[in-house]
DNA sequence: CCTGTATCATTCACCTGTGAACGAATTTCC
DNA sequence: GGAAATTCGTTCACAGGTGAATGATACAGG
């Protein structure tokens, strides 16, 4: 049952790697959009729901890509923003197309009412952590 | 949508994790029981939807473990085959037992029609690669 | 027979995730 | 004001996954 999942996991995972992201990758970039200014990494790990250390060599992977920046908050010397460059900015938008289209095509195979069932279904199997 | 695949997997995870397993190396388990008999890794990478190397690291930690054996195969001499260990038979059958439990207490908040649609779908979903 | 070619498991480098331990900075509370 | 607790990001060791390269074996065809 849980390999379905995976399945259309790697399905947008390898149409991401045409435009060398990854779906983890895109997560903090649309984070990064949605917000609309720097986020420190704390947060943005809160927020991607994984832990702390994982953002660290995320964002590390993502400033070798040039697609953020690392910028230091001076309200709190502890803190690391993560701050949208422009290549970021428009490599998200192309992501955004791709996982359209690719979403369209997974999802194609199910009727109006399947589609609304899984979501509904899926949303409560995840919503008690 | 995605998240709740994950949501789910980290929880039959913890529970595993209780007897020292995981799903991966429960999956290698299940499929030695239900064989019946060594099975080469290759064979076992193919039916666990995974690469080789990946199948070579795994039994490396199962036979850290003491749950699996590597064993020599007479008739090919490339091949090596995965041989359960009977503690990996007993381990394996306190898997089932949990995982039983784990997943009862998961679709407990599903009615019986939902469970079948989200049977359905998913397979839908998961069965062209 | 022997020269390719295919297949086996392994190793390596990488990506994504976790948790524990750490140093540095900030709060909190006497 | 200063000691203690908390919070920040990083580093490390690990689990689990991929793909590429490699050496050893098996299996063609000529």
């Amino acid at each position: 049952m849980l390999g379905a999942a995976h399945e259309v996991e790697a399905r947008l995972e390898s149409a991401l790697d045409r435009i060398g992201l990854s779906v983890a990758k895109f997560g903090v970039l649309a984070k990064l959009v949605e917000a609309g200014e720097p986020l420190a990494l704390g947060c943005l790990a809160e927020r991607s729901s994984c832990v702390r250390s994982n953002m660290t060599q995320l964002v590390d992977r993502l400033e070798a890509d040039h697609l953020v920046e690392r910028v230091n908050d001076p309200s709190d010397r502890r803190s690391v923003r993560a701050a949208l460059t422009p290549a970021g900015r428009e490599r998200h938008a192309e992501a955004v197309h791709i996982l359209e289209d690719a979403g369209r095509e997974v999802f194609a195979i199910l009727d109006e009412e399947e589609r609304a069932t899984l979501t509904r279904v899926l949303a409560r199997l995840g919503e008690r952590s």
